[in-house]
DNA sequence: TGTACATCAGTGAACGCGCGTTCACTGATGTAC
DNA sequence: TGTACATCAGTGAACGCGCGTTCACTGATGTAC
């Protein structure tokens, strides 16, 4: 207090706020989040909150953005460094840089991809950054596509995937990339998502003996499936 | 009261309790999960309810068990009915099976494959109803491989898949089938459970014009990526 | 078939607890002149 | 540089609510003889 102006000290307690509910997204879960908590945490009273959150609701949205923000973040500068020409370097890349982050932050991997929160709906601002990570391997299959450097992609669609896609957001979300290839890419994330979320909630049983190595594995038949070079 | 006998009271008791606490994995989600309120569902005052349940973790994990007990038993039937020989068939028959069950009961796959539940530990008694499912699909690429009818069933395995699996528990899961071919399977089942999860919890965006004609295409990439037949 | 006793489903009160949100307030920080 | 006023972070009490779990109890159902 003192030292610090009041748009410092704003910022601070509101950042003390978020790390706050993050911690009780871990102790107590998304559905259970306590603002009064949250304030004891903070070392404020519980009414002091609602001069930075409206309420519960809106802290949960900031937590749900900040965690998509985060993520995103992490796998675009992770995906970056790689050689655009380097197509399946950046597929890993990209796959290892999500799971790293979901072990990494295992409540907020939770809040975003696992079951949704009853009662809450998340409103327009949380798409946007939810859509970060799935741009960049969006990007990885045009770019493919464009360099002529993805197998049969547009053939071995079986039962109609041409028509299964909306080619508006198609063309927004993978420019140029024909729908039998958008729909492998798509099936592509649901694996790697779905691989994660397995894992990380214990669903694997004793079968994966080492979890790194089968990880690889697998992040390398998608990019078969889609055909990535 | 009266007119059944107390064996058959219980039972029918037992089952309203278990239907109450659905009715609320829908209405609050597991982790607000509450007694007293199943006791006002079933007509109950709240104390009534621990003559039925030892406390509030004993019903999870009572919701969960028949939770994949269900969902083992439709696959498994669903499964049945197919020839032994169709091996895609049984793939896309099991692969629906899930989707379709998931679609009606969307909390309950959120119980079961979504987030775990702060502060419950799920008991050994629900791994066996756990593995039910994935029995099914196991059992699949099992067949495929016994009749000579999985393509490249040892081959294609970057980075060491072979190290990567539990020799011991592939041979119960996936028993005669190479690890390369079983860590594909896996990754099948992965990309199985992660589209049903985004479909269900509403992460697909408008990409997705057609979901049934979607999902039939991806589980049938999933299929060629295993190689069944 | 009838009686004596054991079992057990359900009651109602109580325990100690935590929650979200509102409201009138104090006192320090910031701004305009 | 100094004063008057506005802004705003934080307080503390209060609202009405719900939770899990325990306990001594009543009365109906079941069992043994």
């Amino acid at each position: 207090m003192g030292a610090v102006s009041r748009a410092e000290h704003r910022e601070q307690q509101m950042e003390a706020i978020l790390e706050a509910g993050r911690r009780q997204l871990a102790e107590r879960g998304a559905a259970a989040l306590s603002l009064r908590e949250v304030a004891r945490d903070v070392g404020l009273v519980s009414s002091a909150v609602y001069r930075y959150v409206a309420n519960r609701d809106e802290l949960l949205t900031l937590l749900i953005t900040a965690a998509f923000d985060d993520l995103g973040e992490s796998v675009e500068m992770a995906e970056a460094t790689r050689r655009r020409s380097d197509l399946r370097g950046r597929w890993r890349t990209a796959g290892t840089t999500v799971r790293a982050w979901a072990h990494e932050h295992p409540h907020e991997w939770a809040l975003v991809y696992g079951s949704p929160v009853p009662g809450y709906v998340a409103p327009q601002s949380t798409v946007g950054p939810a859509t970060r990570v799935t741009a960049v391997l969006g990007g990885i299959v045009a770019d493919a596509v464009r360099t002529g450097r993805l197998d049969r992609p547009g053939e071995g669609a079986p039962r109609g995937a041409g028509r299964a896609l909306d080619t508006a957001s198609l063309d927004v979300a993978m420019p140029g990339v024909p729908p039998a290839a958008a729909l492998r890419a798509m099936t592509a994330w649901t694996g790697l998502v779905g691989y994660v979320g397995l894992e990380l909630f214990g669903h694997f049983g004793p079968l994966v003996a080492d979890p790194d190595r089968a990880f690889a594995a697998a992040l390398d038949e998608l990019a078969e499936m889609v055909g990535i070079a």
